[in-house]
DNA sequence: CGAGGAGTTGAAGCAGGTCAAGCGCTGTGG
DNA sequence: CCACAGCGCTTGACCTGCTTCAACTCCTCG
């Protein structure tokens, strides 16, 4: 990267800003366009359905960008939740654009965001469509825990959880009480230690045999 | 565009291939890196469990791109599948790269083509979480007949379906013994009509209630 | 000390899975 | 030209994983 790269590429987060537990900071059908870096904590994508059921798609970590895309959007396709407090760099998607067009060695840089996004997707979706429940939950735990090593936030074998097990339901698409059940039979063959928005994961392999989960797929986007 | 902009965009498109119905011309973990421009047919793009089962993530219709991101992947994440005879324009995914540093304009395309990926794999994944089976095949034939007709392939309200009942149980993550019944259903409370490899949409309003389809979503990716 | 939110547990019902068999094409080879 | 094989579709019977409804506990906060 060039000097003056660095320079925008910090330039982007000038503009920071806190936000609660909670709150949605994009709703679905919104027309404001914006784009935010995560600087710190975690958040959630989800849409709901028109009968306020809600589909979470996917947790955004640090590091991570949300509404790359918004430029091609009229309106966002999906509403964002901050899962503890968060600090947020808001950016103007027109300096994506502009990204794009005068900075190329940062322009691939967003291109390797949207295919490690395309790719968290992508396994969401194999979870919800080929996995049962107990299955699902490893895998999105793997998943979560991975993904922090990948940006060096793990912990061991603990893995935070800033949710509530609702949140963890309307992810994997499964009601509340199942997902309570699942967590418990986790525990009791003692593959998982839960405590207060921590869990650990005691047998990492037991957990990939039962989940199919595949780490390689997210080391690829190692930094 | 500029007339340069344009031949670029035909210069990508100069070499073509045919593919036969059935025939994986992407295979999950494959090294080699090609990005591909599908110009006819129809394919679908998917991951395998390791117990064999499959994950259908999406289809890809004519005019979609398939690998555009592929530089940042060691490998392919997914495997495609031709599901009829495919038309493709085999494209080095360095000239993906070329674009972005030198063509502002196309860039900004395949900008717009990832966030309607984004989207129609969120819907994906809205169907898979929190759909039952029914209105997951009703929110599937919409997206499919809505995708058409933004490539003016569509047929009134027949929709064309170059494919198994198989590929739409390991699309909607059903088995395919609930998918053949729900099929059924819907045919016998008058919402669709079945013909070989086609249906017909008979009442769009009532599927769009049973399954809570949004048209607006796709409706903005028109060209 | 009472209220409300998160987690837990029990009981009952149902959506969807699995196993198994049969049907009706189409293609192929004797 | 017929026989048979194979594939895709259909149907029946049974089973189970998950949902729903409901109640109760525990913790936190006002």
């Amino acid at each position: 990267m060039s000097e003056e790269e660095i320079d925008f590429l910090e330039g982007l987060q000038n503009n920071t800003v806190e936000v609660q537990a909670g709150v949605d900071f994009v709703v679905e059908g919104d027309d404001r366009k914006t784009t935010f870096i995560l600087i710190d904590g975690w958040a959630s994508r989800y849409t709901t359905l028109s009968d306020g059921r809600r589909q979470i798609l996917s947790f955004a970590l640090p590091g991570d960008i949300l509404g790359l895309h918004i430029n091609f959007n009229a309106q966002a396709h999906y509403s964002a939740t901050a899962m503890n407090t968060l600090k947020l760099a808001v950016v103007d998607p027109r300096r994506i654009l502009e990204i794009n067009q005068k900075f190329p060695i940062l322009a691939s840089g967003l291109s390797w965001c949207t295919a490690r996004e395309f790719a968290i997707l992508g396994d969401q979706a194999v979870r919800l469509g080929r996995l049962p429940a107990k299955a699902r939950l490893a895998h999105l735990f793997l998943e979560l825990w991975h993904r922090l090593e990948l940006i060096r936030e793990n912990n061991g074998k603990w893995l935070a959880l800033p949710m509530k097990q609702s949140d963890l339901a309307d992810t994997l698409g499964l009601s509340l009480v199942h997902t309570n059940r699942c967590i418990g039979d986790l525990r009791k063959s003692g593959l998982i230690t839960v405590a207060k928005d921590h869990i650990k994961l005691e047998d990492l392999d037991a957990l990939i045999r039962l989940s199919d989960f595949d780490p390689e797929r997210l080391a690829e986007f190692s930094i």
